[in-house]
DNA sequence: TTACATTGTTAGGGTGTTCTAACTATCGAG
DNA sequence: CTCGATAGTTAGAACACCCTAACAATGTAA
């Protein structure tokens, strides 16, 4: 269907909108790497095709066409990156960037044939939802870390932006999904929290590691 | 490194050069489905890059360097193949076209995972050899079964260009890469042969088949 | 050996995607 | 309310890849 460029615009589209809500030509422009004006011209082409509502000056809108379409380019990363790990065995850190080029194949029944053989997960790696083949993405119930308070227990149920510096960090610190955090300390300073990992370990996490760690309350 | 294009201009190459010696533009422009001066002037692309030795009006030569380049494209595909036939359940007619695509993925991390999930196999679902990691082609000890004559026995162990349509005949007829054949009789009309296929039934094949059928001698 | 069919080449143009340079619109701060 | 920063736009061009139309070279068969 869409070329290659085509879902690489629409998937940003769709992960900005959702950490954003409101999408412009700058923040795309970053995303992708790719300069303003390509981002401008791709905009109107993609107005062209109804993936997009575009109007000068304004921000930009998926329609419903985009949306789903978009949301069948990441359910075909997410499904991906679930094979990678669970049935080839790659680290959570490893899988972005094969899934970011094994998820343009054009080849429905290569996914669905993942997805039948890592059972039907609903969410990737990483925590984040797979959307089902209609294009409609669950909601995942969930805080950032940094919004919880003394006292709160928590457990690990995603990542956002999860970057390979990100994983990298809590691999080496024995974290994984699932997790759990009592919350003993906020430092009013810099945000940084001390929590105790598992039942187990106390460890302290900057603002910036906590925004990062979505999680469940009560334990 | 490669685009997809190029690529698959050099998978064409080799394949083409090993079945016919001599490469004209007009094979590859057959082969690819791609006009004759597009040919033209990605030889032109390909010689300026070195793997390619291209002259007006002679045949095109791959060098030592497209030649390794063509073949690990070939290794990608083929372990790609063998990958979705033995762990992902694909039967050998459906292949094709998912390995067409994923081939072009560029991290060697994925698909050396998939030799190793495999096995280190040497020939693909089809019987033919998968290049190793350096470029290097095992050569196959087999002749078509059109070129054995009455009263030989042979097995199948590869197949010259298959397609889909082949493989739907040879699964139709419950003809599998080892499968033996006992030769009865050649007919001289049409050189459709009958033989005995398992050494339990007998199955007469047209000239056109025999001739996609590589064997091996002395079963 | 000329003539035709095949094969290859040149010229010129089109689409998709990208860029830089230069200009304009919008919005928040003083 | 104006000014400057940021964001967005236009114009113009490049690159990779593709095409058709027209022409030239090659090789084969009468």
């Amino acid at each position: 269907m869409a070329s290659h460029t085509v879902e690489n615009y629409l998937k940003a589209l769709f992960a900005l909108a959702n950490e954003a809500g409101e999408v412009g030509i700058s923040d795309l422009s970053d995303h992708l790497a790719v300069s303003k004006p390509s981002v401008n011209s791709m905009a109107k082409a993609l107005q062209q095709d109804g993936f997009l509502k575009y109007e000068k000056y304004k921000p930009l809108k998926l329609t419903a066409k985009g949306k789903k379409a978009a949301a069948l380019v990441v359910r075909k990363h997410r499904l991906t990156e679930m094979f990678l790990v669970e049935l080839m065995g790659f680290g959570w850190d490893e899988v972005h960037d094969i899934a970011e080029q094994v998820e343009h194949v054009e080849v429905p029944a290569f996914f669905d044939r993942m997805d039948e053989l890592v059972g039907f997960p609903t969410v990737d790696p990483h925590g984040s939802p797979i959307p089902d083949a209609q294009g409609n993405v669950l909601e995942i119930d969930c805080v950032k870390l940094s919004e919880c308070a003394v006292g709160d227990k928590v457990s690990l149920v995603g990542l956002s932006q999860s970057s390979k510096s990100l994983l990298t960090f809590l691999d080496s610190h024995g974290i994984a999904l699932g997790h759990t955090f009592d919350i003993r300390a906020v430092e009013p300073f810099d945000g940084s929290m001390t929590v105790v990992h598992q039942g187990a370990s106390d460890q302290t996490f900057s603002l910036k590691v906590c925004e990062r760690l979505l999680v469940n309350k009560e334990a």
